[in-house]
DNA sequence: CCGTATCCCTACCGATACTG
DNA sequence: CAGTATCGGTAGGGATACGG
């Protein structure tokens, strides 16, 4: 282990905490969602399968006060509200997509070594 | 975007089970607590600060049922129990070392951020 | 179209006490 | 040492209705 005298494991670094909040239910998926550039919140939310409004612009507000997405409005009517990751958005992403890929890869097993654990009770 | 048919955006995908279980508040940390080799209960407790006795059992059952963890029992007197993380827990915590650097490394500038945006209110 | 506001429920989770 | 059992507060989050 590290000497840093930052990490995640102590419970009053910031970046614990950092940690929380991409942990939450939403934020990786919205994250995903604008990772081919900007996009409106209608079409996030069709991306997003099963985020309800709330949640959506909850998490999309939580994401724009960190800095890793901004909101642009077009004075338009009916409105148009265009969301996109910033650098730092970015980065995140970047190392996202692995976690994202090891998940779709690993499902099958995981699933299975599930049932194993269930069988044997 | 991918045209895969399965991904973490669809809500029925096992893939996003797995997201959103690798999403809980203590799986990523106790997946790291264990990235050095086999540890035993209390050295992972004192290593996740902040863990209740309740919720790093509960953690380490649930990743012990999807084949991430191994748990050993040693029949002696007091009990000695060690978790290790297998093939595939170490398939994980090599995408999540990127994730939890990326924390260390942003922290600052998120918290910035966030002083930023609430001043304007 | 893109939200906000409210109600309300439940599942998470910490605290505490107890056991092999 | 390494758990299990139970209780209860609280925050997450869905459903619905309404506003700019």
């Amino acid at each position: 282990m590290s000497t840093l005298e930052y990490s995640p494991y102590a419970a009053d670094c910031p970046s614990r905490q950092l940690l929380d909040r991409i942990g939450d239910r939403w934020s990786v998926l919205t994250i995903g969602a604008l990772a081919d550039g900007p996009r409106r919140y209608s079409a996030i939310a069709t991306r997003v399968q099963g985020v309800s409004q709330k949640m959506l612009t909850q998490t999309l507000r939580a994401l724009e006060r960190d800095g890793l997405v901004t909101r642009t409005v077009f004075p338009e009517i009916p409105p148009h509200v265009e969301y996109e990751l910033t650098d730092t958005g970015r980065s995140l992403r970047t190392v996202l997509v692995p976690l994202e890929q090891w998940a779709i890869d690993h499902m099958d097993g995981v699933a299975e070594a599930r049932s194993g654990y269930d069988t044997r009770g």
